[in-house]
DNA sequence: ATTGGGACCTGCTCGC
DNA sequence: TGCGAGCAGGTCCCAA
């Protein structure tokens, strides 16, 4: 679900609210199927002793995943997965469905992780308790990060056999990029989805890397992406509006805006791509 | 070593 | 109206 731009939206949502604040207790909800979202993160009991009384310094993003800075150099970490919730809440406000962990705040605050089909993930970072050898965020660089050139593209692009999409999608290439907006990337740089990696030319990289960073940027603005089954919500609970701005992705049967033909979806790397057969090349 | 496909969950929509 | 199949924005793991 939550893609880069969605990921930043809720973290410019949550920061103002729980910067500086205490946490007084984490209420893991018990699931008996097994919860997903605590299978890195040691017993639950051992993961709500170490966050009570932490204080979140700040909110940071890599990628998709969401960094809560703690004081005694914690870090909590979060990944939405397909369907995750983070929301700003107060005890008395009504009960989130699907919720999974409650982290009650001073000054009657609550954040809470919501996540109907349990593929979001917490981590917990704790040099004490020396889990620091394995980083799920090595990850490629930030769209945005000017280590990123077409040059640079090129470069990672030339070796791969895969599919333009699926190298877009990779995290270990550059971080945050999902099936949405990678729809919406290769159909503003002319590109099919299904082109080899290695056939894209300098200037097809050029316009990939302008493109990524224009339609991040503009998607971030309008505070994401709510389309289709409408799982995307901000931390209040509240829909983006990029939806009203896609060009391809779930247009599939309707007019591309820029010639009129008929938006086609197939299954690429498993994954399906919405694409203008005539604009894409 | 890469790459492709299935698995992981639940809820919703569509077609019969 | 009811029900099962198919599908969903992500990532991991395994086999080829």
């Amino acid at each position: 679900m939550p893609e880069l731009p969605e990921v930043e939206t809720v973290r410019r949502g949550i920061e103002p609210a729980i910067r500086g604040k205490r946490i007084l207790s984490a209420e893991v909800i018990p699931d008996p199927k097994g919860i997903r979202t605590l299978r890195r993160v040691r017993s639950a009991p051992a993961f709500r002793k170490n966050l009570t009384n932490r204080i979140i310094e700040k909110v940071d993003r890599r990628g998709k995943y969401l960094l809560i800075y703690l004081n005694h150099d914690e870090i909590l970490i979060i990944h939405l997965g397909m369907s995750g919730r983070l929301l700003i809440r107060r005890p008395s406000d009504p009960p989130d469905p699907h919720t999974r962990i409650i982290f009650h705040l001073e000054k009657k605050l609550e954040l809470r992780f919501a996540d109907p089909r349990k593929f979001g993930e917490v981590y917990l970072f704790s040099p004490a308790l020396g889990e620091t050898a394995v980083n799920p965020l090595d990850l490629g660089p930030e769209p945005f990060d000017p280590e990123i050139t077409s040059a640079w593209l090129l470069s990672r692009l030339a070796k791969s056999s895969r599919p333009i999409k699926a190298a877009l999608l990779d995290q270990y290439l550059i971080a945050g990029i999902g099936n949405i907006y990678s729809d919406e990337i290769l159909h503003a740089s002319r590109i099919r989805p299904d082109r080899n990696a290695s056939s894209i030319t300098r200037e097809e990289a050029d316009r990939i890397v302008r493109h990524t960073r224009r339609i991040l940027k503009l998607a971030i603005s309008k505070r994401g992406t709510t389309a289709g089954d409408g799982v995307y919500r901000d931390s209040r609970n509240q829909p983006g509006s990029f939806q009203n701005h896609l060009q391809v992705y779930a247009r599939e049967g309707e007019g591309c805006y820029h010639c009129r033909s008929k938006i086609a979806s197939r299954t690429i790397g498993g994954r399906t791509a919405h694409f203008c057969p005539e604009c894409q090349k």
